[in-house]
DNA sequence: GATGAATGAGCCTTCATTCAT
DNA sequence: TATGAATGAAGGCTCATTCAT
């Protein structure tokens, strides 16, 4: 006999997610205290310990409850796709559209985790490997059906695609019309694809 | 007639400002300690207030010399070649060996100021402008001179090399042989030429 | 017709003593947590409160029940000896046997019982002014059997050998071999029986 | 050029040390807050920690100062005697007059040093050894210059001694007319030498 | 100019106790 | 009756910044 239902418990594990969301985008996790957190999530500051064993953890569960998003979107995205070329322009779409929809959490996942040792083995950086996982493959098929010119490294594509999409994301984020983007994804497929071709 | 020399004061605000970067890179900015500066610097906690009005500005100046002296390699390295293909390579070489010579700077960069709101204005900001420009200038430089396909954003080649370059370095500091760099470089410039060939 | 039987509430009752005797004694008053007792005992936090008033209450109940199974040794272990100096011994020899077997009650007790303001009226401090009793009344009964010289003061008497037992059982618990305990406790009897000797 | 003079920071760190002291016989270690022991010295939480490097640290140097102040009185006392009956009448009442002028701090360092596996390797833990010495020096003396008689464990002896002093102290604490303390001293000095005597 | 003592706000985390379910 | 979610106060410690010396 649980003293709330199994249902509340998930609303609040949730709502404490999306808070922690909030004000670690809008102040850098450092700065963003865990009673803030707390009130913004409506609850008292010790509740939170009762679902997440740290504040650190709660970053964690933050950025892989964003890469899940992610990976719900590009997944099937990519499937629905035949060919490398369709399938590259679906990622670097997908992979933009991404980074516009929440910037706030890309820049806390660059800030935060990426290259931080401490967060080698967390959820975040699995799932980020995951991530990075399926433009790996997506390559190597390619290769396999000798879609691609011979001395392509297939990390060395991927940190092309990825660098660039974040990079442009950036500029796109502060200053650029979001109607561009589109647009700007395809050139960017093109310059890949050219690279590449055969 | 000041209290102490005009070069010793220079001299000083270079000790710290050393002595600040390797504080820094070792700790990060936040868990970085103004007194552990100050020990590194050879002086006390308060005399750094003298030379730099808060530890976020002693960061900036931190980054800023830092983009200095990269233009210092980057301007000439350019200025020494000729034509759009050799002036990408030797950029993304130069590039890529800055980035693994000081890794720890760029994860600091990357970490406590991109996108960081409360630098927008500051000076490691303006350089980093300065730094992109020069690339921006390049392109458009080849453009002018029909060496690109039509339809290239210069911006977007921008992000698309830099992006490459830097995921290309996260990965070399970590993981590859340094040997490999330079194959590296050129595989990557290799891509994007053909990618902006005519 | 009470929600539960009077024997399951008893048996609860007895296990949440037992699970905080073992949790106060292995970590400590203060560190030892409501909520490892309830789970060592089989029941949710909230519970406890329907059998134990507090935290503090509770630690004295475990500390009451500690000097009632004492006593029910000591008492008995008197009653069949004859004469003061028999007596004594027994005493001295059960006193060092209980202390060495429950070593962690009774730091317990000295650390946050004994001289604690707090405690005065608690009925663990009752039970030991009962079990210091056992002992006046022999001396006392020595006394007037005119079995000790004149002029010995009982209560100094039995700080004398509660305190040296006390003494002895520290050094024995941590360092001493376990064999020599009833060497050491003769030895005592014979330094306190010749002390008062007529 | 320091900022303060030497002088000034001894006085501070007496100023902390007296002011902790109040309050951790006051309070007991744990319920003592250093927020309360900052305003008792009349200076800020944080200057504490200049001073002392953690609450544990200040507890150990509160002891070990009372240490100090014991063994600075001691030693002289038993200088002064000749002989161990009279050496040991000396111990007997320094000791006591210690307890009895400063029963709060005895109780801190038995209620939170004795027996802590985490204070084996304080200051405070190594005074009380040397001071244990004292004692177990006198006794050796006296055996080698066979004033006892034979049989009589030194440790057992000193055990017998300081545990009664401790329970007598705590009596006369809470409940006796100070008046009596000498006389008291005297009669456990006549039991114990009427033990030992050849 | 130079020092470093002093400040004091701030933060994560724990936990006894309560009470809705 | 029993649960365990929820509270919220408390506390040790750090550190950027200031200012008396």
């Amino acid at each position: 006999m649980p003293a709330i239902s199994v249902k509340r418990m998930q609303d609040r594990s949730a709502a404490i997610l999306e808070a922690a969301q909030r004000i670690f985008v809008a102040r850098g996790y450092q700065a963003a205290a865990i009673a803030e957190i707390a009130r913004a999530a409506g609850i008292s500051d010790g509740l939170i310990y009762r679902y997440y064993e740290s504040k650190r953890q709660l970053l964690d569960a933050v950025l892989a409850a964003f890469f899940e998003r992610i990976l719900n979107v590009l997944e099937p995205a990519l499937a629905a796709e035949r060919g490398f070329s369709a399938k590259l322009r679906a990622l670097i779409r997908t992979h933009l559209q991404i980074l516009m929809a929440e910037p706030g959490l890309c820049r806390l996942f660059i800030a935060e985790v990426r290259g931080a040792a401490e967060f080698s083995d967390s959820e975040a950086q699995a799932m980020n490997r995951r991530y990075s996982k399926v433009f790996l493959d997506l390559i190597r098929d390619a290769q396999r059906a000798r879609e691609l010119r011979d001395g392509v490294e297939p990390a060395l594509l991927r940190d092309l695609v990825f660098g660039g999409v974040e990079h442009l994301a950036w500029r796109a984020m502060s200053a650029r019309a979001k109607a561009r983007i589109a647009a700007d994804a395809d050139l960017l497929a093109d310059l890949v694809l050219r690279g590449v071709a055969r």
